[in-house]
RNA sequence: GCACGGAUGGCAGAGCAGCUAUGCAAGGGAUUGCAGAUCCCUGGACCCGGGUGCAAAUCCCGGUCCGUGCUCCA
């Protein structure tokens, strides 16, 4: 069963066939860090994060590079604002992002490169695209021409050079001060007084946006590698910026094998953004929704399809996510130790599921065969059935859910949950023991009303009775 | 305007030629004093108009509507 991720430079679905066998090189643009991480960020690092995750479940070998554009004019603005270092700027939004991105179960990537500590990569770069006539100089900073390479244009976005001078209408000559032609992109920019800056071969300044990753990329993955990735937006100008001088510079085609772009979240079905002012801070969504259904939201639908964004699919999300919590540990509770593959049903489960990841991974068919497990899983608890049976579909969902997915919590914050709850549950245990006595009693009487009351005073208490066969069962809300 | 996507039941959202998607919501039932949790069953859809095929939600052509990109953006 072949592996087939969707390559937007050739617009179809492609048999994945690495670089090197048993290895993947992944390169995905990161965030520039000038504000708390927003919902389109959490959509990236989780889109990605799955990616890599199923390489490693099919056995590659996964070399994983990010970035942080910890330099730039907005990060300068919001440094001018607050009066501060530029550098505390990226720092705190870094923090912040690191802090959002464990929280939702995202792994680290093997590297997280800074533009601050790419810029001689990035000089020898620009030099060599200096030398081979790509690039030229004018008066605030180094541009690339795009006239030296035209048959390159619009490889991502089917743009020929003519639509776009056509297309600009008002906009051309108003960008980009020194530019010869509008569409050329900067490589280089002069400092401005009071900026940061590098010194460089052409005076005082930083890197142009688009460089960076093509410097970065080149640094830790070489001169080709298998994947790149990153939103969807990025696809114009950016990751054609990117082709230009990867390609120019090393002389070469197909630096980047296959290009990865994930889906929008939209809000009203508008992309959610800074400029419209429409976005939600991870941060702000842990307010009210637990961070893995958060994440249990943002793979509910396949990575390329945009997100619409509202209250209600969060909600949905958190019942869903719930739901696999609380089944799951409930069969911990039961279970032993687990191996499933000798499950017939586990068995058929597994290979749609892995069927549905290899078709460009596509998260919400692995959905649906989780859900298909809990509810079968739910089944067997409530037959009380043996426990090496329930065993072996707990076994399953910490393979799937939890090491694929990432749906489950680490055995550390399960155990850590779990001593919260003992701690909580201990406090009012006494209380709530002797309460129930009375209801029992009460509901031996058919007092029916008296019953109700008490249970009612136990809600207050966070407290929620379930009767059962065997008696009630009571635990703390949280 | 140009480029690239998308339009599926009340909602979310797969499928992309033949076989029940799935979940939520709705209706019915099991269990229960009631509630909760859980399980079972039911109804309900493929934007419009043409075409190709034995067969089309799925392919082709023409519309309509929506989104993204063409400026910083995940």
């Amino acid at each position: 069963m072949a592996l087939r991720i969707y390559d937007t430079r050739s617009r179809m679905k492609k048999n994945f066939i690495p670089l090197v066998e048993g290895k993947v090189s992944i390169y995905v643009c990161g965030i520039t860090p000038y504000s708390p991480s927003h919902l389109g960020h959490a959509r990236q690092a989780i889109s990605f994060d799955i990616i890599t995750r199923w390489f490693r479940k099919l056995g590659f070998q996964v070399t994983y590079i990010t970035n942080f554009t910890d330099i730039d004019d907005k990060i300068i603005k919001v440094a001018l604002e607050e009066n501060i270092d530029f550098q505390e700027v990226s720092k705190r939004n870094i923090d912040n992002y690191f802090d959002v991105m464990d929280k939702l179960n995202v792994l680290r990537a093997d590297e997280y490169s800074k533009v601050t500590e790419t810029i001689p990569e990035i000089i020898d770069m620009i030099s060599i695209l200096m030398n081979k006539k790509h690039a030229y100089i004018a008066e605030d900073g180094v541009y690339f021409e795009i006239d030296t390479a035209p048959e390159k244009y619009g490889q991502l976005t089917g743009q020929t050079l003519e639509m776009v001078r056509s297309g600009a209408g008002g906009r051309v000559g108003q960008t980009g001060g020194g530019k010869r032609d509008h569409r050329d992109f900067a490589l280089w920019k002069n400092a401005k007084s009071g900026e940061p800056y590098w010194p460089s071969p052409w005076g005082n300044g930083r890197p142009g946006w688009h460089i960076e990753c093509s410097a970065m990329s080149l640094k830790h993955l070489g001169e080709t590698f298998d994947i790149h990735g990153g939103g969807r937006d990025l696809m114009f100008p950016h990751h054609e910026a990117e082709i230009f001088q990867s390609e120019c510079c090393l002389d070469r085609e197909n630096v980047v094998k296959y290009w990865l772009h994930n889906g929008m979240i939209n809000v009203d079905g508008e992309k959610m953004s800074k400029s419209l002012g429409n976005f939600t801070t991870i941060s702000e969504t842990f307010d009210s929704v637990k961070p893995l259904a958060l994440r249990y939201a943002l793979l509910n639908a396949p990575y390329r399809q945009p997100i619409e964004f509202n209250q209600s699919m969060l909600e949905e999300s958190q019942m869903h996510y719930n739901r696999l919590l609380n089944t799951y540990l409930e069969a911990a509770n039961i279970a032993t130790s687990g191996v499933w593959s000798k499950n017939i049903f586990l068995n058929s489960v597994t290979e749609r599921f892995t069927q549905g990841m290899n078709d460009d991974f596509n998260t919400r068919i692995a959905f649906v065969e989780v859900q298909s497990v809990i509810k079968k899983l739910q089944e067997l608890i409530s037959n009380g059935n043996k426990e090496d049976t329930i065993s072996a579909f707990l076994g399953w969902l910490d393979e799937f859910a939890g090491d694929v997915l990432g749906l489950i919590p680490g055995v550390d914050e399960l155990n850590t949950l779990a001593e919260e709850i003992d701690k909580k549950r201990n406090d009012i245990s006494v209380l709530v023991e002797e309460l129930l006595i009375q209801r029992q009693k009460a509901r031996e009487e058919k007092n029916w009303e008296y019953a109700d009351e008490i249970r009612d005073k136990l809600n207050s208490m966070n407290v929620i009775v379930e009767d059962s066969p065997q008696g009630p069962k009571w635990k703390i809300e949280d």
